[in-house]
RNA sequence: GGGGCUUUCGGCUAGCUUGGUCCAGGCUUGUAGCCUCGGGCGCUAUAGACCCCGGUUCAAAUCCGGGAAGCCCCA
């Protein structure tokens, strides 16, 4: 065993592993810029992927990509005043342009809806103008300080915001719960990570929202990860931007706004969830190579018989829709190969040798639980289908059940606080629904409320905090 | 926001306490070649590093000061 795999446990020691999946199956690397990161082929495969995958939908409803500069000029993101306190302190700011000092300094945009919504008030005349619903796929700077990680937290990372302008409340409603619908879709029947849903508690609402929804999951260290984010803007920006329109009634109204966004930390969120001892373990459904394909090769006549198997079997995949490597390189043994593979998580290996090429068949290998077993020629297409649906479903299973594991009920705060540090995960508790009881347990445990659910459970003990009279039930924890 | 640890060939490291033995040693990787090579096989040859800036000194990988980057913990 050479140093080129995992060389930790994933259960032993968590954020090593990680660093070390995420290096070593050259999915990321470090840039010479503190908290940048550099993403590589395959991490960007996956990211595509995703792009891919949304594109698809949000078009099917009516929602088009555009581009606005990276360029905020300090007076549009003061003029949300709750907005800009909210970013201020990780926001880049450009103040010279060559070697003249520039008279209004430019942000680094931190998100887009200051610059956008500048322009909407411009583009969104009357009621036929709406509903307004664009997307933009950039990348976005939040100066960090510290506490940086890989995927997760980066100075610099790429995401996806829509943006809608609606004539009603309840189109804008509508919207918001449009866009958490479709990340609940990617999130689970492509990344396979089940997720909670539900409203952000006031003092975790993105800055300048009416209302903030979010999808949370939970890693195996027992940290939450928020996982994308619908804002209801209300008619906030709309007002200090002037965002208004001419009614069917011939009336001047303020739009209802929303904006929406999922970031590369969702490929962070796939590695924790899924990676093992071995290293990662992807998805059928977004990873970039389906099979790989490793002969067993020795030289003389059956060589050039296994190679020429083996293209055949390539060709037959691929003209089925599959992303095929056939590794057939001389300098590598096959155990070397295989172990490369599993590190980076291909979900289906197929070896083929002397032996197999006699009988007929190829051995055939899962990722996700390693199990092999001999398929005779003509069933390696369907075999290969009816594999990667088990792994697709096998591992949402398997994720979900790490969910369920992670989910305690609380009904007092001593029980709240041994369960932190035992297990970690969602801890489940009634809420009075006051800022302060929150505030307080964030100080004292380091938690917050992750989610406060859609459907609201009766709370049938006072708040976990105070002991008053609760409000909700919610979801409290650590997280990154 | 506070604290701790780390940094030597592409990767993992030895050397540092006690400055000179070091134009830095090993393993791995890369390159060229050989090898029946079914779980990181073996053999030969070759390439490759002291994080940066400054100081102390006859002499610095080693001591001192500053900086950068990475990781972890606490809030």
């Amino acid at each position: 065993m050479s140093d080129t795999g995992v060389t930790v446990k994933k259960n032993q020691d968590f954020s090593q592993w990680y660093v070390e999946v995420v290096l070593k199956a050259s999915l990321a690397d470090y840039a010479p810029v503190k908290g940048c990161m550099i993403i590589r082929e395959d991490a960007y495969a996956i990211w595509e992927k995703i792009h891919e995958i949304l594109n698809s939908k949000i078009k099917a409803t009516g929602h088009r990509n555009v581009y606005f500069p990276m360029f905020i000029p300090e007076a549009f993101l003061k003029k949300e005043a709750e907005h800009f306190e909210g970013f201020t302190p990780e926001v880049a700011w450009i103040t010279q342009g060559g070697d003249t000092p520039l008279e209004e300094k430019l942000a680094v945009r931190p998100t887009s809806e200051t610059i956008m919504y500048a322009t909407f008030s411009k583009w969104i005349r009357s009621w036929r103008d709406l509903p307004m619903k664009i997307n933009q796929w950039c990348n976005i700077v939040r100066w960090e300080t510290k506490a940086t990680k890989l995927f997760l937290r980066t100075r610099e990372f790429l995401w996806q915001e829509g943006h809608t302008a609606h004539a009603t409340s309840e189109e804008a409603e509508a919207e918001v719960m449009y866009a958490l619908k479709e990340y609940k879709d990617i999130m689970e029947n492509y990344l396979a990570i089940p997720v909670l849903v539900g409203v952000k508690s006031e003092s975790e609402k993105f800055a300048g929202a009416l209302y903030t929804t979010a999808l949370e999951a939970i890693m195996p260290d027992g940290k939450a990860l928020q996982m994308g984010t619908s804002h209801n803007l209300g008619q906030h920006f709309a007002k200090v931007f002037g965002i208004k329109f001419v009614g069917e009634d011939k009336q001047d109204h303020y739009v209802w706004q929303t904006s929406w966004g999922i970031t590369t930390r969702l490929i962070g969120a796939m590695i924790m969830v899924h990676g093992d001892d071995k290293g990662l373990v992807l998805p059928p459904k977004v990873a970039p190579i389906h099979v790989v394909i490793v002969p067993i090769m020795f030289k003389g006549v059956e060589a050039e018989a296994i190679n020429t198997k083996a293209n055949e079997i390539s060709e037959k995949l691929k003209s089925n829709g599959l992303n095929v490597v056939f590794d057939c390189r001389q300098e590598y043994t096959p155990g070397w190969k295989f172990n490369q593979w599993e590190l980076k998580g291909v979900p289906v290996r197929i070896e083929i040798g002397p032996r197999d090429l006699k009988q007929g068949q190829v051995v055939m290998v899962r990722r996700d639980t390693g199990q092999k077993s001999p398929v005779k020629e003509v069933d390696i297409p369907i075999t290969v289908e009816r594999l990667l649906q088990e792994i697709q479903d096998n591992m949402f299973a398997k994720a979900k059940t790490l969910l369920q594991d992670k989910t305690t009920a609380i009904n007092n705060y001593d029980e709240f606080k041994k369960m932190l540090e035992e297990k970690g995960g969602f801890l489940k508790a009634a809420w009075c629904g006051s800022t302060a009881c929150e505030a307080k347990i964030k100080e004292e445990t380091g938690c917050t409320i992750r989610v406060c659910p859609f459907q609201k459970e009766e709370p049938t003990d006072g708040c976990v905090y105070c002991g008053q009279k609760a409000k909700e039930t919610v979801y409290f924890a650590r997280s990154y």
